[in-house]
DNA sequence: GACCAGGCACATC
DNA sequence: GATGTGCATGGT
C-alpha cells in the first residue's frame, strides 16, 4: 500500500465507537457545537491549516487579518506578492520566513495541473488520492493535509493534532506516543465517516485542550475526568 | 524570564 | 525507525 494512504483493515468496534460517542456527547453538552472553521471560504481554510502549524490560533488570526487588510487572501493574490511581504504580513503566527515558503510552494500545487485554483477539483478528487497529493507539496505534513481534507474540503478524515494524543493518552485510551496514522485509525475505524461529526468532534478536543489539558495538567472541572481512569 | 501553542523538515545515529 | 534540533511570535 502506499505510505499515508492506508487505514489499517481494523474491524469497527462497537465498544469503542461507545466510547467515542461518549465522549463526544459529553464534549458538546459542556462547550456546544463549536462550528469550526463555518463561514470561512475553503481557500482561506487552506491557509490557515499552515499558520497554524505549532502556533495558538490568536495569533493565526493576526496573520490571516494582516492579509485581509493586504487584499492578499486569494490565491491569485497570495501567488504575486513578494516573499518579504508575504513574511512582514505572517510575522504574527510565528516561524513566518518558514510559512511564506510554505505557502508559496503550496500556492505552486494549488494553482497547477490537475488542481488548477479550483476547490471544486479538487474535491471531486478521491480522499485518500488527494491526502497522498497534499503530503507530496513540501510544508504539508499529516495533520496539515487533514486539516485541509477535513476543514476545507469536507472529506471525513479525522484530524489528530497535539490535544488529540495528549488526552487520549493521559485517559489512558492509547499509548503516549502513539503514531499518527494508528491514532487516526483509531477515530475512523470505530466511527461512521462522517465529516460533519469529525469536524466537530476534533472541535471539541481542542476545546477541551485549551481549558484543560494544556501541556501542564489543568485538570479542574475537566468534562472528562472521571471518565475511563485519566492518568492525571 | 520560562514555558507553551491546532507541525514540519532535516540531520544524525 | 527513533530521536534531536531549528524555526519565531505572542500569551500566561
Amino acid at each position: 500500500m502506499p505510505k499515508n494512504s492506508s487505514r489499517p483493515g481494523k474491524k469497527p468496534s462497537h465498544k469503542s465507537r461507545k466510547i467515542h460517542l461518549e465522549i463526544y456527547q459529553r464534549l458538546l453538552s459542556r462547550f456546544g457545537p463549536r462550528d469550526w472553521w463555518p463561514a470561512q471560504a475553503p481557500f482561506e481554510v487552506m491557509v490557515g491549516a499552515i499558520l497554524t502549524q505549532n502556533t495558538s490560533w490568536r495569533n493565526v488570526e493576526r496573520a490571516i487579518n494582516n492579509l485581509r487588510k493586504a487584499g492578499a487572501l486569494s490565491p491569485k493574490k497570495l501567488s504575486e506578492i513578494g516573499l518579504e511581504k508575504l513574511e512582514e504580513l505572517i510575522r504574527p503566527s510565528g516561524y513566518f520566513r518558514q510559512k511564506a515558503v510554505r505557502l508559496k510552494i503550496f500556492l505552486e500545487f494549488y494553482l497547477a495541473h490537475p488542481i488548477s485554483g479550483s476547490i471544486k477539483k479538487m474535491k471531486k478528487i478521491e480522499s485518500g488520492k488527494m491526502r497522498e497529493m497534499l503530503l507530496s507539496v513540501k510544508g504539508i505534513g499529516p495533520e496539515t493535509a487533514d486539516s485541509i481534507l477535513l476543514y476545507a474540503l469536507d472529506k471525513p478524515v479525522f484530524v489528530v493534532d497535539a490535544y488529540t494524543r495528549r488526552i487520549f493518552s493521559r485517559l489512558g485510551l492509547v499509548p503516549e506516543k502513539i503514531g499518527y496514522e494508528e491514532l487516526r485509525a483509531f477515530f475512523e475505524t470505530d466511527l461512521p465517516k462522517d465529516a460533519a461529526l469529525y469536524n466537530d468532534y476534533h472541535a471539541q478536543l481542542v476545546a477541551l485542550g485549551n481549558q484543560y489539558c494544556k501541556k501542564r495538567a489543568l485538570c479542574k472541572e475537566c468534562p472528562l475526568l472521571d471518565f475511563g481512569k485519566c492518568k492525571i
